[in-house]
DNA sequence: GTCTATAGCGGGATAGAC
DNA sequence: GTCTATCCCGCTATAGAC
């Protein structure tokens, strides 16, 4: 057995990502974690603090692992499609982190989000459409979408698949959890929706494919 | 002043929207529908209920408007793209919607959701699903994209603008909600990016282009 | 239909034994 | 470090006056 304050931050993750933060009560927490309710005021203050505790476990390391894959200066495609695999495995190893990070969007008005939340989001995001931009500049993404939009529009496939998972199950045919091999091929579906989306079509000549051919 | 009823609904959709069920209070309702809050229970039997009256009274309207868009006999991408207008413009006019059926997705693992909401959420999915799967045969979308998951990405995007806004709000750099006509000039680049990546690129000929030389 | 008062329960948190 | 016992508060829900 591992240690009793890993035992609770699982627990307590599982239980606050499943059902949010007011309706998990501290002694659910202690009876999921195998051990007394009690225990948790010994490891932590209270239990917003546990809850924080709970939160910067994941995201520390989380978010250094997809801005890694974000190069400015690799090609775009390249880098986007690294992005969405790592953001994608990411959620997949961490099955609780969607619905974590969900409820902080949803609950907190943002402006009240833990700001640690609110650095890692504005970073990441502002580091994808740099990506973006400079992939424009280069010919090698289409100058007519915006970049911010655009990020949205790809963030949104892997983070709503995640977040509404339990749904997209059943509507998928699953009864449990997605299967490991169909969350990866929806991820390598999204590379190639997003690909599509995202580089210049021969039909449509773009602004970004004249200042190529200059 | 509308009838005592309206008034507990609209304050128990905000509240329920932003806080979650367990974080809202029937003191907290009562007070912001500006009523004494023992008077919830002359109209509703208990709290739960109330939620489901706040859910109901949302979605029945709601999915069908959607749903009337998508003709699966119609030309696909006229289809679709009506149908993510029309999704855009129900969110848009009914803000707390996407996050009640985020939370409704997240809260309840999607087994013990309302019956209402699976069928629905089932229901316009198919839907959409089959738009997609006649539109590949008459060669109008690119017919390497399994429906399901091109359904997905395309859903997703408007679902997780709306659910992430008040973080999505800040990252465009708005101080509190997306501006209405940002909101409309996201929804035709939602349009613009989904149409690219569902259409066949001519550069690239799918097996329904082929099909559709025989 | 609306309000006051309150019952009754379950929650978070603490004291203190071991 | 872990457990028992318990306090206190605030919540849902009801009884009953008006």
């Amino acid at each position: 057995m591992a240690d009793a304050q890993a035992q609770i931050l699982d627990a307590a993750e599982a239980l606050f990502a499943r059902q949010g933060f007011a309706a998990t009560t501290i002694k659910a927490i202690g009876h999921q974690a195998a051990v007394n309710p009690a225990l948790l005021y010994y490891y932590f203050p209270d239990k917003a603090q546990l809850y924080h505790a709970v939160l910067e476990r994941r995201l520390a390391t989380a978010a250094r692992e997809v801005a890694q894959k974000l190069r400015p200066d690799a090609p775009a495609p390249e880098a986007i499609a690294q992005a969405i695999r790592a953001y994608a495995t990411l959620m997949r190893q961490t099955p609780y982190l969607p619905r974590l990070i969900a409820r902080e969007l949803a609950d907190h008005e943002a402006a009240h989000a833990l700001p640690l939340i609110r650095e890692i989001a504005a970073g990441l995001f502002q580091r994808l459409c740099e990506v973006i931009r400079r992939g424009q500049d280069r010919g090698e993404l289409r100058a007519d979408l915006a970049p911010q939009f655009a990020a949205i529009s790809t963030i949104a496939q892997v983070a709503w698949f995640f977040v509404a998972q339990p749904a997209v199950s059943r509507l998928l045919g699953f009864d449990g959890a997605v299967p490991a091999d169909e969350i990866e091929r929806y991820t390598e579906h999204v590379i190639r929706y997003a690909m599509a989306a995202l580089t210049p079509d021969a039909r449509r000549p773009t602004r970004a494919r004249k200042r190529a051919r200059r």
